[in-house]
DNA sequence: AGCCGCCGCCGTCCGCGGTCCGAGGCCACG
DNA sequence: CGTGGCCTCGGACCGCGGACGGCGGCGGCT
C-alpha cells in the first residue's frame, strides 16, 4: 500500500509533457492521463526539439517520450533534457513499439527512468507514470528480464572463468592481481617484500599453468576471469 | 491489454509454492492467492531446504520465496533449483524485507525472476506473479533503478575514459586492442600485414602518449577503457 | 624415518621488448 | 610547392622479463 494503483494526490498532481510525433496518439493519451485527478498533461511536443524545448519551459515531472520522431530522436532528446542544468527532477519515461536491445541500452544510458512498450495497458502505464514521478523506475517485464539477463552474463563469465585460476597457490594469485594492474616485478618484489627475483618465480610459474607466455596475457587473464576489474 | 491486472486464466492456474518461515506470513499469502481464480497455492515450506524439496515435489510455476529463512536461505534455495535439472520451468520471485544490494544481486545471480519488497500492496504482488509466471521478469521500483545505475555506471565510466585514447591515431589504436587481446608484435604484425618492426612502432608511439611502461600497462588501459571487453 | 612433491625463495643466461635514430612514401593543408 | 602529420620499415643499443636450475622448508605417504 503506497504508489500503488489509483488514490487521490497527496501533494500536488504529477505534470506530464506528451512527446510524440503523432496527433492521435498524444490526443489519446491526454485524455487518458487527464481522467486522472493526480496526473495533468501541462504540454506537448511533435519532435525531439520540441520536446526539450517544453521541457524547459513547463519543467514537468514526467516527460511521456516516443522513440521515433524528427529532428530529435527520443534517446537524443532524453540525453539533452537529463544533461541541461535546471532540469533534475524532470524523470522520463519512454514509451515505444520497438525494444531493440540497443534503444533501451542507450535509452537508459542517456538518463531514462522506464521503459514501456505500447502494447502496455493503460494501468501499467498510469503505474509508471507514478513510480516515475517518485524518483523510482520502471521497466516492461521482457526489458526488466532482458537487463537482469545483461547484468548476470557478466558476473556468471567471470565466477565460471574464475575456475582457471584454481590451479594456482595463493601466493601466485596475489602476484598474479598486481601484474593485472600493471606492476613490474620490481614494484611487485616491493609491494610483497620479496626480491624481484622471488616475484618472477611466481609470475613464471603462474604462467606456465595458465599457458601465457607474456606477462601481458597474464593481464588478460587477470581481467577475463575478474581478478581484477576494469573500475578499480 | 496483456498481461494486465484481474482476468480469468486463459490456460491452467498459475501454480505457486510459498516459502516463508512465519507461518502467518504464509496463510495471509495464502488466502490472498486463492481469492484469485488463476493462482493456487500447491504446497509451502518453512525453509530453505524445505523449498527445495517441496518445488522438486510440486513443480509449481512459481516460487514466492523469503530470503531470511532457516537452513538455507532463500538465495541458496534459489541457486539450487535453477541449477536443478527438470525444474527449468520454475520461476523464482524473491519477497523480502531488507533490499540491500548485495542480496539483490546475489538473487539475480542465483537465477531469481523477480524481487519485491514486503510493503508492497497486494496488486503488486499479484501482478508480479503474473509476470514471472509468464517468463518475464520484475522488480520492485526502487530496484529497478538502482539495477539501471549500476548498469549505467560501467558503461559511463568506460566511455569517459575512452577520451584518453583520443590522442592515438587510428592506427595505433588498432594496434592497442590486438595488443589488449596479448598478442606480442610478430603476431600483429601478421594480423595487420606489418613488418614487426612497423607493430613495434606503434606499440611504442601509444605508449608514450598514454604514458605506459609495459605493454601489460597497455593493456590495462585497453580493458578499463573499454577498447576491450573480458567477455570477447 | 625416509621419501616425494609442492611451495616459496633466489641467482644466472639469453632473447624479446622498448627506445632512439634515420629514411621513404603518402596525403592534407596552407 | 613546401610543410607537417601519419604510416611504414630498418638498424642498433640495452634492460627487463622469461626460462632454467638450485636450495631450504613443509606436509603427506609408505
Amino acid at each position: 500500500m503506497n504508489t500503488a494503483s489509483a488514490e487521490p494526490p497527496a501533494t500536488a498532481a504529477i505534470r506530464v509533457l506528451l512527446a510524440d510525433d503523432e496527433g492521435l496518439v498524444r490526443s489519446g493519451f491526454k485524455v487518458l492521463l487527464d481522467l486522472e485527478d493526480d496526473i495533468t498533461v501541462v504540454a506537448e511536443a511533435a519532435d525531439g526539439a520540441e520536446a526539450v524545448e517544453r521541457a524547459r519551459a513547463a519543467r514537468p515531472d514526467v516527460v511521456l517520450m516516443d522513440i521515433r520522431m524528427p529532428k530529435l530522436d527520443g534517446i537524443q532528446a532524453t540525453a539533452e533534457i537529463t544533461r541541461m542544468r535546471g532540469l533534475e527532477g524532470v524523470r522520463i519515461l519512454i514509451l515505444t513499439t520497438y525494444d531493440t536491445d540497443a534503444h533501451v541500452f542507450e535509452a537508459l544510458q542517456a538518463g531514462a527512468s522506464g521503459f514501456l512498450l505500447k502494447d502496455a495497458g493503460p494501468a501499467e502505464l498510469l503505474h509508471a507514470i507514478r513510480v516515475v514521478a517518485a524518483g523510482e523506475a520502471l521497466l516492461a517485464p521482457r526489458i526488466t528480464r532482458r537487463l537482469i539477463g545483461q547484468f548476470t552474463a557478466r558476473r556468471t563469465a567471470a565466477k565460471s572463468a574464475q575456475d582457471r585460476l584454481a590451479v594456482l597457490t595463493e601466493r601466485e594469485r596475489e602476484v598474479l592481481a598486481l601484474v593485472g594492474q600493471g606492476l613490474s616485478n620490481q614494484e611487485i618484489g616491493a609491494e610483497l617484500f620479496l626480491s624481484p627475483a622471488t616475484a618472477r618465480t611466481h609470475v613464471s610459474r603462474a604462467m606456465a599453468k595458465l599457458g601465457a607466455r607474456d606477462r601481458a596475457q597474464l593481464v588478460v587473464i587477470a581481467y577475463r576471469t575478474g581478478l581484477v576489474s576494469p573500475d578499480e
